[in-house]
RNA sequence: GUGGGUGUAGCUCAGUUGGUUAGAGCGCCAGGUUGUGGCCCUGGAGGUCAUGGGUUCAAUUCCCAUCACUCACCCCA
């Protein structure tokens, strides 16, 4: 048993995890890119000020707070902190380089850390995949961010998945309907919790809060479609940009409205998104909406933005969970043996060939019989192992062993490179 | 922040109604096969039974505390 522990809630990522993790990275990194998003990072740290007031009392609670050096550390000071989300550290960037293009669209993908309690799908320290539109009015920016979460869930593998949308305004609208509008955030986190615990739950939360009959009443009516005074804006919003999310690809039963989903961030003014894949027992794999005041907190200058965020680790859980994780455990394509000292050097300008060839290849490093040498290629998955003993150096030819069908050939280096360098 | 659950080999877990040297499967190492992985056989290493205290003639087992992990709530990716 060992003495060390990991700090509660991280985790190390060991090579076959990397493996899949990078794959889906960049398959995200892709669809980003194909929407003209520019790839962007910010430091880990930020001011804590910065951060603070941005996410709602929930959210600023679970910032991760670092201890200033010297005698401020004794005293439990602190001026900065980790980023708790990438959306903020953006608006920062922003407020501070006003020359950039607008409208500004860039990518993000970092890891955040939340100082959470973990648990299934849960970390203290996950990446977030972000896109984010800078300086574009509510509309078509929007449905861009639609359609990227849509074509990343559909390149992961998913097909099982629905897009909630609603907008902030909605729901101010309809807590001002009901005559609770000093009282939105109770009634949001109230109707929120429609799915997880029923029509009836929510009643006994509202009641909980003070709602009178006659106001749950009126409420259901609302969120059973009745039209909301006020909303009218927000309405004609939500339809514009759900329309234009389908002239982009989106496919219309992946996208439902939802007048109880709410997100928890305080920084949202308008449309707001949340991802969630059927039947994965797991809170959303995603969220995002539109944050139009966010950066003229750090500027002065209002510049209108919506991005949305996609978590990792959560894909990661469900991909695990349904065996959705390609088997590859290794990045080597070919393990080169070293049969003595005498054809060492037969090896080496083997393996130095298929490096030259960009074929990932490596070289046992310990020496040992050809056997426990084939047996560590094995181990590690690797595909292809060279063999070049006394009789192939004087034909001058290798031997290709490929391990998936146990077939072997003697062939010239050329031919092994052919061989190797594709699948099949 | 609140409430549950679990801690025995690298992993998954047995086990002990409290009693001498704590087991299995898998994995790992070596050999059978000094030019060949997977299958088979043989052998080996690896445990302060999470930590600390208490009860007892005796504790891995019972009790308490602590720590770690985990699940759920709150909230969130």
């Amino acid at each position: 048993m060992s003495k060390v522990h990991l700090a509660k809630g991280m985790r190390d990522l060991l090579p076959h995890q990397m493996i899949h993790r990078q794959r889906v990275i960049s398959t995200i990194q892709e669809v980003f890119t194909r929407y003209g998003f520019e790839p962007m990072e910010t430091p880990a740290m930020e001011r804590i000020e910065t951060l603070t007031g941005k996410y709602g009392d929930e959210g600023d609670k679970l910032i991760f707070k670092v201890l200033k050096r010297g005698a401020g550390e004794a005293r439990g000071e602190c001026d900065q902190a980790l980023r708790y989300d990438l959306t903020v550290p953006l608006a920062r960037v922003v407020a501070m380089n006003p020359g950039l293009p607008m409208p500004f669209k860039r990518s993000q993908i970092q890891p955040v850390w939340r100082a959470d309690r973990p648990q299934r799908g849960r970390f203290r320290e996950f990446y977030q995949c972000d896109v984010d539109t800078v300086g574009a009015p509510c509309g078509l920016a929007d449905a861009e961010c639609l359609a990227v979460f849509h074509d990343c869930m559909v390149a992961l593998g998913f097909d099982r998945f629905v897009i909630r949308v609603n907008d902030r305004r909605l729901l101010a609208a309809l807590a001002a309907a009901i005559g609770a509008a000093d009282r939105e955030l109770a009634m949001i986190t109230a109707i929120d919790k429609l799915d997880k615990i029923g029509r009836e739950g929510v009643n006994g939360e509202l009641r909980k809060r003070d709602f009178s009959e006659a106001q749950i009443a009126a409420l259901w009516g609302y969120l059973d479609g009745d039209p909301v005074p006020g909303a009218e804006e927000a309405e004609e919003t939500l339809d514009e940009v759900i329309g234009l999310a389908h002239a982009l690809g989106v496919s219309p039963e992946r996208i439902r409205r939802d007048r109880t989903l709410a997100r928890g961030l305080d920084y949202y003014t308008g449309p707001v998104f949340e991802t969630e894949l059927i039947g994965a027992g797991m809170g959303s794999v995603g969220g995002g909406g539109r944050y139009d005041g966010l950066i003229g907190m750090f500027s002065g200058r209002q510049i209108p933005a919506v991005g949305i965020s996609l978590g990792l680790e959560r894909l990661f859980v469900i991909m695990e969970e349904r065996g959705m994780v390609p088997p590859s455990t290794t990045t080597t394509r070919v393990w080169v043996t070293v049969f003595s000292d005498e054809t060492r050097d037969a090896s080496l300008a083997a393996v130095t060939a298929l490096r030259a060839a960009g074929i990932p290849a490596q070289i046992s490093l310990t020496a040992g019989k050809l056997g426990k040498q084939i047996k560590a290629a094995h181990k590690r998955g690797v595909r292809f192992v060279v063999v070049i003993g006394p009789d192939e150096r004087a034909a001058d030819r290798l031997l290709l062993k490929d391990m998936h069908s146990g077939d072997q050939a003697l062939l010239s280096l050329d031919e092994v490179i052919a061989r190797t360098a594709s699948d099949g």
